[in-house]
DNA sequence: AACGAGTGGTTAATCGATGTACCCGCGAGA
DNA sequence: TCTCGCGGGTACATCGATTAACCACTCGTT
């Protein structure tokens, strides 16, 4: 039904087409791209027959020779064989996909160790002429890959705060603060005095804005973080964060974590401490992935919409790779997200 | 210090390079590519070169040219908007990176939404001649994919039952029986009597599998399932299937499901319902997430080592795309990670 | 009748790398 | 001296699609 055993082995090419079709090669190929001026009745018989032959241009060939992959690359940089920010990653990916699908692009996707082969792998994939654009995730302090994928001349977005006067649009993670001031106010709303944070690596851009909007929220209300503690996102991290704050003298009766992978250890970490969850100790995350919704108790998150930004980033990236698409805006802001995993502060 | 300002915005060529090392471009390709007869001191002037004007060759002149991309293709279904098998994927790409980063091939990654979806994919992957090869996940009963890529002429390879005398060889996944027959020991060891199971999606070979396992292994000791309940691996349906388990006249003192995630949802549905774990209920889960080893209480589950076996089938998909590898073997079957969320049957 | 303007295509150059066939120069053997 | 062999490299066709330039033909005008 599909392709109707063609010469063996061999794919047909647009010659085969043109030829079956009875037209030149070119008229094969404008008839797929709709450019030039061919009659709707002979466009309509290329595509018939080319339907019939199974055949779709060969993306190499159109790709030396538009200089056009119709590929983009998602460069994910993992710190260690733990990814703790993982399920993050799916969702950001499947909201990309959902653009980049229907417009017959592939996500190139690779992992790598850290900042020096990420680097060098952007070097090769412009130099290979591999893509067309790239997605870069977490935005860090004065980061290097806007300025870097300028100079090699491949479109990108960055994923992180929209204002960076910077080489390349930002999309999504706009009100960070709202997120995390939401959470503390409700923290507050409940009465707990003495709140922790865990927070990520310091050297990504997000990190410092929650952080920035989670000190500056408890400022408001005279009160001082009881102490906040860096990870590297991974599991381990997270629960040696929450074991030494839970150690604290003045233990804090809430704890505000980065994301939710760690506020999932952090709550197991407490637990295993014989606290309970939110009697003894409420937890907030950031990211609102699917597992905190049927864990027990529920994880009360910041909702992000993660992939509603992948979406959002992948249109920005498609319309500035010369494709016409309306990049559109993001509607929502982070919203916290009440469930059972905070409650009233213990007396 | 990498590419140090060519002609503006354009990417050198070969020509560049081979003007720039005084000899033709046939040398510079030869000495990329390791064919020929060069000296070794013009392979090494070419090479400099080439690093000094930061030239790589075109991957799409390269790929048109030799019909080989360097690209592998990997498809993931997900059922529905949640991705409950995801981190599964995670740990997959994770060990089908590993493999291919080193050897300078990419990874096209594809989501799709059903069957049909999945097949027209393949048919323009191939149509277009974007990878040399696809890895499929998840094999099915009567899977249709072997034999559609044999007809595209894409090598692959399938993760499932290692013994299908199919189109395309499998890797991994072939102990599946070992690991839940030894869960099943170790409940019935712990004196279960009243065991439950929570099952994938009925099409997949892994759930025949692990199923089939499951009640021969209770057979063997003279028991019969309490029930069996087929999930779509969705969350929803985990939390669906443990409450009706749960709900069951003669309630199992322990649920053994067909994944992490599931397993997950299901502790804390349990938890919900106001039965402890492992106390009233042992849960037992598959596939060993990271997660697993966090939660309180920690995860029983089997370990399949899902990275191990994308790194396999990467190798084995390498190899059959024409690349010096050697396959190797998978040296561990699945097994059991005896953690806390199973315990002694409740008298 | 001759010309301009469409309409509906075709011809041929081109993208960048690869690989086959070929060529050159030199030393050795006859 | 002629030639064979060979190390060391070059010339050119080629992969499959795209596209600018061009051509043939038909009308409608003046």
């Amino acid at each position: 039904m599909t392709a109707p055993t063609g010469k063996p082995g061999r794919r047909p090419t647009i010659k085969a087409v043109a030829a079956a079709a009875g037209v030149s090669t070119a008229a094969v190929s404008q008839a797929f791209n709709d450019k030039g001026r061919l009659s709707a009745g002979t466009r309509r018989r290329i595509l018939d027959t080319a339907l019939e032959l199974g055949w779709s241009p060969s993306a190499p060939a159109a790709a030396l020779r538009s200089a056009r992959t119709r590929t983009l690359a998602l460069v994910v940089r993992r710190p260690t064989d733990v990814l703790g920010a993982d399920p993050h990653f799916s969702e950001l990916i499947t909201g990309i996909e959902g653009e980049l699908a229907p417009r017959g692009y592939g996500l190139l996707l690779h992992l790598v160790a850290g900042a020096r082969e990420e680097n060098v792998l952007y070097e090769r994939l412009a130099a290979e002429g591999r893509v067309d654009g790239a997605v870069l995730t977490d935005a860090r302090a004065d980061d290097p890959r806007p300025a870097l994928l300028t100079r090699l001349g491949l479109p990108a977005v960055l994923l992180g705060a929209p204002d960076t006067a910077a080489a390349v649009p930002s999309v999504g993670l706009g009100g960070q603060g709202a997120g995390v001031e939401e959470a503390v106010a409700h923290l507050l709303a409940l009465g707990h005095r003495r709140v922790g944070y865990v927070a990520g690596p310091e050297e990504l851009q997000h990190t410092r804005l929650r952080l920035g909007a989670f000190g500056a929220a408890l400022r408001t209300a005279g009160l001082r973080p009881v102490a906040v503690l860096h990870t590297d996102f991974s599991e381990v991290s997270a629960v040696a964060a929450t074991e030494a704050l839970l150690a604290l003298p003045d233990r804090p009766t809430a704890l505000v974590y980065a994301n939710d992978s760690m506020a999932v250890c952090g709550m197991g970490a407490a637990q295993r401490a014989g606290l309970r969850v939110p009697r003894d100790l409420s937890v907030v995350g950031y990211d609102d992935l699917p597992l905190g919704r049927w864990l027990h108790p529920r994880l009360t998150t910041v909702d992000q919409q993660v992939q509603r930004v992948g979406a959002l980033a992948a249109r920005v990236l498609l319309a500035r790779c010369g494709e016409d698409v309306e990049p559109g805006a993001l509607d929502d802001r982070p919203r916290l997200v009440v469930r059972e995993s905070t409650g009233p502060a213990p007396r």
